[in-house]
DNA sequence: ATGAAAGCGCTAACAG
DNA sequence: CTGTTAGCGCTTTCAT
């Protein structure tokens, strides 16, 4: 109640100077000659005031809010949504920007809705990052044209905007690649028979990987169900009552893990003992909290947010036309905890031995 | 790169009218007395030429923003922050209102930290939301008197602000509610042990309940540990291995409550056969992945932020002084799931029969 | 080496 | 009923 806020002229009043040096000490403009006394007595000025600049008059001047907009879709439900919003944030603010944070839903191929992108462009923000929940194509808004823009886990369908993406591919070849450096032969995968974008993908990384390794694919050792635990636990009955069932399991989530630790638990199988399993995404909830703890691999969703928001910036402040590499892909990580162990001395190559 | 932003001027010059007619058409100006005839002329232009009112200058003039600042703490690693920022700013857009969001960590008994409320501040916020990670008491910047506040989750140590929680007693009534309904009078509880300032009150309000059910308090029927599964599976065998276990069990988390399903699934006890549990804190990723499906109670986290942002903006809009109820307390609800059942018919009142 | 003044796009008195 | 004008707080030419 009792403060009213201080301004360039308390600035300039108080160190005795005019309203100019004053906004030109403090942004340090390049061409102002200004006495090196002067200067101190402004910025001492400044602090004594504790002044700071009204973003929003200097925002009005300089056509430059210092504000993006990010647009997150299903920012209640996508698992970890935070923690790309936390590396955007954290990015943006240590180059002076802020975020703004509009939440919207996802509907179908289409992007950020004409209202949402309506909003930050009347709030006059400097780009927009669009955080997607399922990466897929979508179609942006005629009004985004000429706001610097960067997608997050997505593409255009134009394919004409910067993106940064998980290297899932990566990511599999990791998680199999934990599976077989501990010597298995025989790995099986829970694929989700969902309609989802990285199904097919997933498959062919998990292909590749055993390829590379010198192993067999076997397709009877995938086996698919919707992406939760009891999908994952349905899946997984099958692929453990085969004749000849694998020694180790690559799940396309950490949640059809969940379901196959009791699968195997029903059929008095140990985990890693007798089989060794790992999972994808690392939700904390799931992944740490089974037992044993379950290895799976993250996906870099903290660098994503951050390295967004780098790409937007530098796209704001570069020239116009000095656009950076389009796509970024960022490596996965390999949390190992507890649910990989060696090939059981029964089984193996030689199986039933 | 082509369409250059249109301001006021372009839409009087194309409805052939002042700016100022313009202005008091689009706001709705009470005392503004325009033919109705101009009105539509007016109305017609602007959405003609898509013109969006530039909101940084509106609130140049205006000192109104319509930006309310939402720091959240913990923003990665707390469940569904993402719900309570998404009932925030669906509650906030209503209004016309946006959200610029700033993330923190938390630390100690503080709140938010002088910097986060300056760059706020010098962003012009009409009023801020701050979501606290650890419902405590907790300190404010000296900064933040004068603008409008409201706390999720948190009270400050002045008491001065409003705040907006969630009735946990009332749903932890809920949960053993759930139990005693179904027949239930030996019921038990895992606790965490942790430095958590829900423990205490958790426990009562267990107690409380099943007082208020006629049911006696035993305290060998409630066994602590770390608020992890791990915890509670240890803290779950002691429970089972009792010479008179309960038949039901109330769990501090859904965490806690995974680690109850393994001691379970051990000692051959199936659910909710041999036991029922109920959880608390509805965390999909736990109670909807687990087998059976965990009963539990939801925190009205969408709704808290709803009510929080509603508060926020009654109090930026409503003449200074007009605070309205300083603690709002709002409900939690059962999800009912498929971790419940009657009273096994080997126990009950008398303990093995 | 420093200051005066114009103006960003809008709203709100005040005139007509 | 509608138009003119003066700022909101800042940056930025242009004078001095």
């Amino acid at each position: 109640m009792s403060s009213k806020p201080v301004g360039i002229k308390d600035v300039a009043a108080a160190a005795g100077v005019s309203v100019t040096t004053v906004s030109q000490v403090l942004n340090n403009v390049a061409y102002a000659r200004v006495g090196a006394e002067t200067r101190d007595r402004v910025r001492q000025a400044a602090s004594r005031l504790g002044y700071g600049p009204n973003r929003l008059a200097r925002a009005l001047r300089t056509r430059r809010s210092g504000v993006i907009g990010v647009i997150c879709e299903e920012i209640a439900t996508v698992p970890d949504a935070g923690r790309v919003i936390l590396g955007s944030d954290e990015a943006a603010r240590r180059r002076g920007y802020n975020i703004m944070l509009i939440s919207s839903v996802a509907t179908g191929s289409d992007g950020p809705s004409e209202s949402d992108v309506a909003e930050l462009l009347d709030r006059k923000v400097d780009g927009v990052l669009y955080v997607a929940s399922g990466r897929r194509a979508l179609r942006l808004p005629t009004r985004l044209t000429g706001l610097p823009a960067v997608l997050v886990d997505a593409d255009d369908v134009a394919d004409t905007l910067p993106s940064v993406k998980p290297d899932r591919p990566g990511g599999v070849r990791l998680a199999v690649t934990a599976l077989t450096d501990a010597g298995h032969t025989r790995v099986g995968m829970l694929n989700t028979s969902d309609e989802d974008p990285a199904r097919q993908s997933t498959l062919h990384a998990f292909q590749d990987t055993l390829a590379d390794d010198g192993l067999e694919f076997r397709g009877d050792l995938v086996q698919s169900g919707p992406s939760t635990a009891a999908g994952g636990y349905a899946a997984a009955l099958r692929l453990l009552k085969l004749e000849n069932p694998p020694t180790a399991v690559f799940c396309f989530n950490d949640a059809m893990a969940m379901g196959l630790y009791r699968a195997a638990a029903e059929m008095g199988l140990t985990i890693p003992g007798a089989l060794s399993v790992v999972g994808f995404g690392n939700q904390e909830m799931i992944a740490g909290n089974l037992h044993p703890a379950l290895t799976t691999v993250e996906l870099p969703r903290y660098a994503m947010g951050a390295r967004a928001a780098e790409h937007l910036i530098d796209a704001v402040e570069g020239t116009p036309g000095t656009r950076t590499a389009r796509q970024a892909v960022l490596e996965c990580t390999l949390v190992q905890r507890d649910s990989v162990g060696p090939v059981p001395l029964n089984r193996g190559v030689t199986p039933w031995a």
